[in-house]
DNA sequence: CGGGACGTTGATCCAGATCAAGACGGGTGG
DNA sequence: CCACCCGTCTTGATCTGGATCAACGTCCCG
């Protein structure tokens, strides 16, 4: 596998990523360990686990999720490039839970125990560390108020409006078309809806023609009629640190 | 209003939180811009407003909002002594929820801009802002899958146990009996549920025994039974920083 | 003593769960 | 090259947990 220096990072094109300094760039050379390639299917971090390693995600996408005692399951959120995975068990030593790869992925990695060296000598990125968990906690709470308040339409409308903007807002895909390689259970999953439920929403959307998602591939053609039926407003996605 | 000295802070009585060092108490006496007290049912933080100041919770609880432009309301979670609030606001630059005084608080307030000289200075005192961030995150993946894949009654069983070992883990009431100056609709917004639902499944679990929630107080004779019901392990409450 | 906020309880309804059966690839081994 | 299997998606029929509707009780406060 091939090592990619810093400076030709696939992150360093997006433009809703803050860019690194030249000083924060030479730093973050020397603080990663490595870059690790995974293929999809692989369990990445594991609830309750302590991993060694923090990562960030170059290429590919994955999801978070937790379950129950008895085995259900619920997807936290969707992993994508720019996401910092494993900052939990970093900073509070273990991961409450997992992380999977859906499609194959390249990660920057990173040792736990650097960290302290990061806030000592780096306080801006120490700050974006903040950022980013603060961030996560923003996305969350609006993943609880959907859960708990829209219904089943609102919910999938959502979502799938939620990740064509995050991916568009990282360029990934074309005009109004982005790849979506997660299955529909995975979607049910992160809403607290059934499957068979989610299935005939999708089929909904896609009637209306507002949203259309087959073939691990999601085209909204018009988003704001989208985010009418979601319920929530349409705003643009905000430029945010990494790692 | 007699402002008490960090030394003397209610906070440092309290054995699940990690206790500052000599250098950190002397610069936070410094850091600190204040203290504030609200009476009940004061907003402190708007949804979509900057506010300069951002606060640890001294006394007092309150509850995280956000609501829909419908009107539909989510209770994102509780505040309690030792929270930190309007983190958000400041690092990210917005809040995404409201925040709002149950009871009478009494908040330390330090002041936005500063927040910079904080991670120059005391890298240890960013890195546990981080870990705060981290706790809220994983604090709210559990509450997603609560919402998310528990029952009605699983739901809130889960909530009564959470509130009770963490106002427990405060030193806050006695034996069983805390005190929970909530309404049931604040429970109900929580959980996704309706106030009648909520209703009738606080009376199954005050017929069953295992929770009984009346007159602002909650009594909880035995925990592990608690737990069982909530399809949850009992796990201890686990040190954590503040400022 | 009137009114408003909160809690309680019964009756009815419905969004979404669950059950059941196929359909449609894509991969594998014979 | 075909037969089979398995994972995923689809669609219809039925069931139910929790929503909604409707009253009423209770306490506190002005």
């Amino acid at each position: 596998m091939k090592t990619v220096s810093c400076r030709a990072c696939p992150l360093s094109k997006c433009e809703t990523l803050m860019q690194h300094t030249e000083e924060h760039r030479r730093f973050l050379t020397k603080f990663r360990a490595g870059e690790m390639a995974v293929e999809a299917g692989t369990q990445i971090l594991l609830e309750g686990s302590s991993a060694p390693q923090f990562y960030t995600v170059l290429e590919g996408m994955g999801l978070r999720d937790k379950s129950l005692p008895d085995g259900r399951r619920q997807v936290i959120n969707f992993v994508m490039p720019g996401d910092l995975l494993g900052l939990q068990a970093s900073v509070m030593g273990e991961m409450n839970h997992s992380i999977e790869a859906v499609t194959a992925m390249r990660l920057c990695v990173f040792r736990r125990e650097d960290i302290w060296s990061l806030y000592r000598t780096q306080p801006e990125l120490g700050y974006d560390l903040t950022w980013i968990a603060a961030a996560e906690e923003h996305f969350l709470g609006e993943t609880i108020t959907t859960i708990g308040q829209r219904t089943g339409t609102e919910r999938v409308a959502w979502a799938l409006l939620r990740l064509y903007q995050r991916l568009r807002g990282l360029g990934i895909g074309s005009d109004a078309r982005v790849p979506l390689p997660f299955r529909q259970q995975d979607l049910a999953d992160a809403l607290g809806l059934s499957l068979v439920h989610t299935n005939k929403t999708l089929a909904k959307l896609r009637a209306k023609g507002v949203a259309d998602w087959a073939n691990r591939e999601l085209s909204v053609p018009d988003p704001e009629a989208l985010a009418q039926l979601a319920v929530a407003e349409l705003e643009s996605v905000q430029k945010r640190p990494y790692l």
